[in-house]
DNA sequence: GGGCTGATTGCGTAGAATGCAACGACCGTT
DNA sequence: AACGGTCGTTGCATTCTACGCAATCAGCCC
């Protein structure tokens, strides 16, 4: 909507990535040099972006506060802490929270497993949405609208040869989830790996969050991730008790 | 020099501080709420902000995931880290690690003390220039005609009875500091807290950030931070050699 | 159901953002 | 030390964007 807000947001994403020249960002954007300047000037002014002596470009320190105030400002994340620091001792598990965000599932927390084993989620990014169980339970938790429109936007990357690949099918796949009240994934995202996920409901009956545990199947079969459901659930439970 | 984008941030840094409504967001700029609308929506299709279901503004994760690349970015920090460490643990005492960002001194890490003293420095804020060591260590560090812009520019707040308050006696204690090669804070800031800093200087000679340890006078007297000064020298050093 | 508050949209206009071209600073080269 | 090249920076004219207005719409409380 906003031309040059836009332009400046791109800039810092990609400034996300490394540090960049001047003309080196004129030519990601395709725009004139001087408004790329333009624009890292104002940015700069506030300590979104700073500058070293060699004129490169590179991310401000604004954000070291900004992404404390936004963490903090993800009241679940606080409640949630303790119970899955819990519930990652206890099943020795890679746990994970996440939470919807305009249109996306975005993990806002994650700790790993006793093994190392390594995932490639990571906090602040999107999960997809049609083959993880936190996708699947917070997107079964919206308004029917809301959640047709999604069905209809998703692109249906198959990860897996057991990726649900298609609208109808995902539509079955969050009514089972929302008559459950737990969603599974297995092997849909990375194969090999099965994850059971739940929601966080807080009194009002709101779904606030979800929370997931992964397992690689060298360590369990499915059948035996099933049996931290109970578990998993009583997290989510007192998480949502908690809440307030 | 780019107006909407300058209100952008202004807004970013404002839902830094909580969460806001809309119109809540366009008396603090004065602007027409129809522009911050746009604005908003911009930076929501990027994830800079999001919106609950009251329509409330927040910060968006793709705050998360920026503030670890900013972090990275310091390359200084990561190789400061377990000298620092070391440093806090030997001597026990608060430590900070700040840089330099366009005319600012940027904490951008910080050790507390294993006494529980709280310090009103915080990571990713300024320090300020005229009355904390980092900042004097950093500013003398700057070539002469940076320095000098910069000395007319200061803000000379009394925050104790010893504060420098004016330019010409801040021009002399930084030829002392640079001559010495460290600097000290002698309750300048905050009353009844000494500091001592120094700077990291890489092979080339180049300054690329600054170490100070800040001890509050009920522990250790001025003589006494002094003899830590031997400690704190040697940190920046290996720091320095680390660097490349 | 009615009146409120607050979000949203269409539209014309003012002014901001843009690109151009010229200038300047810096670096390495000969 | 002069030169050429690269890259950042500035002034200016033009255009298109961002702005505010007013009307509409959605939700909520009485």
């Amino acid at each position: 909507m906003s031309q040059s807000l836009g332009r400046a947001l791109q800039i810092l994403v990609s400034l996300g990535e490394g540090d960049r020249s001047l003309d080196q960002l004129a030519t990601e954007l395709d725009v004139h040099k001087t408004t790329v300047l333009r624009l890292l000037r104002t940015m700069e002014a506030e300590r979104f972006v700073r500058r070293d002596e060699a004129h490169r470009y590179r991310l401000g320190s604004r954000l070291f506060s900004l992404a404390d105030a936004a963490r903090e400002q993800h009241v679940v994340r606080a409640v949630a802490a303790p119970h899955l620091r819990q519930l990652n001792q206890r099943t020795g598990q890679t746990v994970h929270l996440a939470a919807y965000e305009n249109g996306q599932v975005i993990y806002i927390d994650k700790l790993d497993s006793v093994q190392s084993v390594r995932m490639y989620s990571q906090v602040g990014v999107p999960a997809a949405l049609h083959c993880t169980a936190v996708g699947k339970v917070l997107l079964a938790a919206q308004p029917k609208r809301q959640r047709e429109a999604l069905l209809g936007t998703i692109e249906y990357h198959r990860f897996t040869p057991n990726t649900i690949t298609g609208p109808d099918q995902l539509r079955d796949e969050l009514d089972k989830v929302r008559a459950q009240g737990w969603a599974q994934d297995r092997a849909e995202h990375e194969s090999f790996i099965n994850c059971i996920g739940a929601p966080i409901t807080e009194r009002s009956g709101r779904v606030v969050g979800a929370v997931s545990i992964s397992v690689p199947d060298v360590l369990l079969n499915y059948e035996q991730v099933l049996e931290l459901l109970p578990d998993l659930l009583a997290t989510t439970a007192a998480i949502g008790v908690d809440y307030h």
